[in-house]
DNA sequence: GCAAACGACACGGGGAATGG
DNA sequence: CCATTCCCCGTGTCGTTTGC
């Protein structure tokens, strides 16, 4: 072996295949900056596992030893996971492990007398109190856990006394809590944890049990790692942690988070930084600089009037007004501190989301209903307040009622006008006057109008018709020009059809 | 009578905490 | 390590009110 150097280290320096020196910044250098062919080290792979490895190649780099690449080997593992690895990715770690470490699959067959890789053995097998304890002992710990997954039944199996079976094995599959038996001594148990865990995991449990796992990272470490990785770290306000996804569990800091229903755990760390890193491999670097940028409050920022109406101009859409609703926009509602838009189409309102601002919220009614239908509500919503605007004055109404032969009857009443009374709308604060006429002993609305004007010459309109119509004591309007099918002419003119109720 | 506006409630998903 | 629970929030839906 080639070993016996130390692994990257401050003010380390290297040199170029053609042995021009390299630029190497002072400070804390990478592992792997100065690593050689055959050296031992630690990389994580791809499932962010801490594994032995060797270095097989090495392909430096001119421009800065922090780019130096290293092809490296992970011990037991097939010659087709063999990958480059640059030293500043934050993969490569100093050999951590202990004296007599050896290859998972070695041990586990050495100890076990099993062919590489090891069978499982889901049921528990007649003789295996035969097996070398000593060997057993030393792959899996002696310290509490004293044997990994073999526990007391009298403890663990709520209601049994039976001393017989008091090393019950339970693993737990994707979720599910499995029972694989009960022996008679804890090396059994633990023996058929083992075969059912693995040579390789039962190694890196017993080693990390051993305390030769990988060292949990401090706060500095967590946040180095992260940025080697380009991840970020995702913050959260709410959270005592200070890191989303990451609680408090006891003395630990647990990453946990849920995924299609489901919570998904993560692993418990030392620290909350660490947690944090676990959960921002878990997602993802884009998703977890997303959720960081939306903590720091610098993720999509709701839109203010002006900016939602420029992005309506620029996206050809017209914001539809209301007068009529408190908002201001049409199918905007507000809700609590939010503005809500909500169509209704085929008699189902659709929730189309909730937004800081009216115009934003109305900015995507628009976006829903499409350029077209958007322009052409706007064009209606601006149709109908033209006609308001355009309202007929009270000279012209009487203009046209003098034309038309009528005489708008006044009254003592609020708005001059018989039959017209003044409308104060619950929306918007507008007055309107609405014409009633009296029938049959109820009032009948005949049309709401923007002045009492209008709405006098509606009703001078109705009263001129009033006795053309003969109506029976039942409220049935009799109409003497039906043919023999029960429809009437179509070119006569007709205002009622139908009973007055 | 119809559609829009509005209030209220139910439901589901996610974050966080907790217990076994 | 996992399941469960609580809480909060967003969303969907229903019923009522209001205006036309």
């Amino acid at each position: 072996m080639m070993g016996g150097r130390m692994m990257g280290g401050a003010g380390s320096s290297s040199s170029t295949g053609d042995g021009r020196p390299v630029p190497v910044p002072v400070g804390t250098m990478p592992v792997g900056t100065n690593a050689a062919v055959g050296d031992r080290l630690e990389a994580r792979d791809t499932r962010g596992k801490w594994a032995e490895a060797r270095v097989l190649e090495v392909r430096e780099n001119t421009e800065s030893a922090l780019l130096r690449e290293i092809k490296v080997h992970y011990s037991g593992f097939n010659s087709r996971f063999d990958e480059w690895i640059t030293v500043n990715e934050g993969r490569l770690r100093n050999w951590r492990g202990g004296r007599g470490r050896r290859r998972a699959e070695e041990l586990a067959a050495a100890l076990l007398g099993m062919p590489t890789p090891a069978p499982r053995l889901e049921q528990p097998q007649p003789g295996v109190a035969a097996i070398d304890r000593k060997a057993l002992l030393r792959l899996l710990p002696r310290e509490p856990p004293l044997l990994r997954g073999a526990s007391s039944a009298l403890s663990s199996d709520s209601g049994s006394t039976k001393a017989a079976a008091a090393n019950k094995v339970e693993t737990n599959d994707e979720g599910k809590q499995r029972y694989r038996g009960s022996f008679t001594t804890p090396e059994e148990a633990a023996l058929c944890n083992a075969r059912h865990i693995g040579a390789e995991r039962a190694a890196a449990e017993a080693a990390e049990a051993r305390g030769e796992g990988p060292q949990p990272l401090t706060a500095e470490e967590a946040w180095a790692a992260a940025a080697a990785e380009g991840l970020e770290l995702v913050p959260s306000l709410s959270n005592e942690t200070g890191f989303k996804c990451v609680s408090k569990d006891r003395d630990k800091y647990v990453a946990q988070l849920r995924e299609n229903g489901k919570t998904c755990y993560l692993g418990a760390f030392a620290t909350p930084e660490e947690a944090a890193l676990w959960y921002a491999r878990h997602v993802g670097a884009e998703r977890a600089a997303a959720e960081a940028a939306e903590a720091r409050g610098e993720g999509p920022q709701p839109l203010t009037a002006d900016e939602a109406w420029a992005a309506a101009a620029a996206e050809g859409l017209e914001l539809i007004t209301s007068s009529g609703n408190e908002t201001g926009f049409k199918g905007v509602r507000k809700d609590r501190d939010k503005y809500r838009v909500q169509i209704r189409e085929e008699g189902r309102a659709i929730c189309l989301g909730s937004f800081a601002t009216p115009e934003e919220a109305a900015l995507h009614f628009a976006r829903y209903l499409g350029a077209e239908r958007a322009a052409a509500e706007a064009a209606e919503v601006k149709s109908k307040q033209a006609q308001i605007e355009q309202s007929l004055t009270a000279d012209e109404v009487r203009a046209i009622a003098a034309a038309e032969g009528l005489e708008l009857i006044l009254s003592k009443n609020e708005t001059g006008f018989k039959g017209v009374s003044r409308q104060t709308s619950l929306r918007g604060g507008e007055t309107k006057y609405k014409a009633e006429v009296w029938m049959n002993g109820k009032n009948h609305c005949l049309g709401i109008f923007s002045t009492a004007e209008e709405g006098a010459l509606c009703y001078a309109r109705d009263k001129s018709t009033e006795g053309n119509l003969e109506i029976d004591e039942d409220g049935y309007i009799e109409i003497d020009e039906i043919d023999e099918d029960g429809y009437m002419d179509a070119s006569q003119p007709c205002s009622v059809l139908l009973r007055s109720t």
